[in-house]
DNA sequence: CTAAGTGCAAAATGTTTGCATACTT
DNA sequence: AAGTATGCAAACATTTTGCACTTAG
C-alpha cells in the first residue's frame, strides 16, 4: 500500500548477500541468524524478521508457512519471481518436509487461467503445493495398511 | 503410522456433526469453540485442537496455515477430499484474507501433470493458492503509486 | 478394569512490538 | 535535521502439554 522509503543498511545488505549466495535454499529466521553469526555477522532476530518481511513484500524473498508449530521458511527469488533461471514453483512434501522446486509451464498456464477466468492473480512467491513426493509415495505404498 | 484405537466420545461426535453441517466453510479452533458454545455445547479448546488434528490425519478435515500470526483454519472434507459436490480448491487473497473456492478443471489438470511428470501428488486439502482477488486488484490499481 | 479422552491451566514456540539508540539520507 | 532501522527484552497469540479425573470399550 503505502511505500516507505528504504534505507540501505549494513544488516539489510548482509541479509541480501546471504540469500543471494544460497539460491534455491529455504531457511528459517533462526537459521539465517545462526548462519550469519557463524560468519561473524551478528544481526538481531527481530531485525531478520523485519527485513525478511520487507523483502517478501518487495518480492525478493518468498515465505512459506507449513504449520504454526514450525518456523516459516524464506527463500530467495530472482527478479522474475523464480529461484534460479526459470520461473519456479514449490512443492512441499507433507511426509518428509522436503521442498521441491518445479519449473513447469503447466503451472504458469494455470496461473493465467485463474487470472483470466477467476480474476485471481496468483502470487507464486507465496503459493506452495502440498502433497507427497515420489520417494515418500513409494515408502507409504509399502508401509500403509 | 501406528494407529491408535479411537474412542467414540461425545466431544468427537459433536465436532464431527458440527463440521458436517458447514461444508465449504473454514473455521479456526477458537471459532469452533465459540460456535459450539453458542449452541450450548462446551468443549475445551485443547480437546478441539486434539480432535481436529486427529481428523486431519484421518483425512476428515483439511488444515490451512496462512501465516503463523494467524490461527490455522480447518474445513470439512468429503470422502473424496472435496468441500462439497465438486473437487474444490482454495485461493486466499493476501489483501483481504478472503478464501475463494474454485472448482476448476485446470487445477485438476495441473495435479495430474505434477503427478505423472514430476511424481508429486498434490494434496488439495492442504494446498492453497495465494494471490490477489479481483476486488482487491481493482482497489490497489487505484490506490497504488 | 484398562486404555483413551477431557478439561484446566501452565508451558512452549514462533513472531511481533515498544523504546531508546544508532544510522542513512 | 528528520526519518528509518536496529537491538534488546518484554509482550503476544496460537498451539501443545502435564496431570488428575472421567468415560468408552
Amino acid at each position: 500500500m503505502e511505500k516507505k522509503r528504504q534505507y540501505r543498511t549494513k544488516q539489510r545488505e548482509e541479509l541480501l548477500g546471504f540469500f543471494k549466495k544460497i539460491p534455491g535454499r529455504h531457511m528459517t529466521a533462526a537459521e539465517v541468524c545462526t548462519c550469519l553469526h557463524d560468519e561473524g555477522i551478528k544481526i538481531a532476530q527481530a531485525t531478520v524478521y523485519r527485513q525478511m518481511e520487507n523483502m517478501v513484500d518487495e518480492g525478493i524473498l518468498s515465505k512459506y508457512t507449513a504449520d504454526p508449530s514450525v518456523p516459516s521458511c524464506f527463500i530467495y527469488l530472482d527478479k522474475d519471481g523464480s529461484c534460479g533461471e526459470e520461473p519456479c514453483h514449490h512443492c512441499i512434501c507433507e511426509k518428509c518436509g522436503r521442498v521441491i522446486h518445479v519449473h513447469c509451464h503447466e503451472i504458469d498456464h494455470l496461473a493465467e487461467h485463474l487470472a483470466s477466468e477467476h480474476g485471481f492473480v496468483i502470487n507464486p512467491a507465496r503459493t506452495v503445493f502440498y502433497g507427497i513426493c515420489a520417494e515418500c509415495a513409494v515408502k507409504s505404498d509399502r508401509g500403509a495398511e
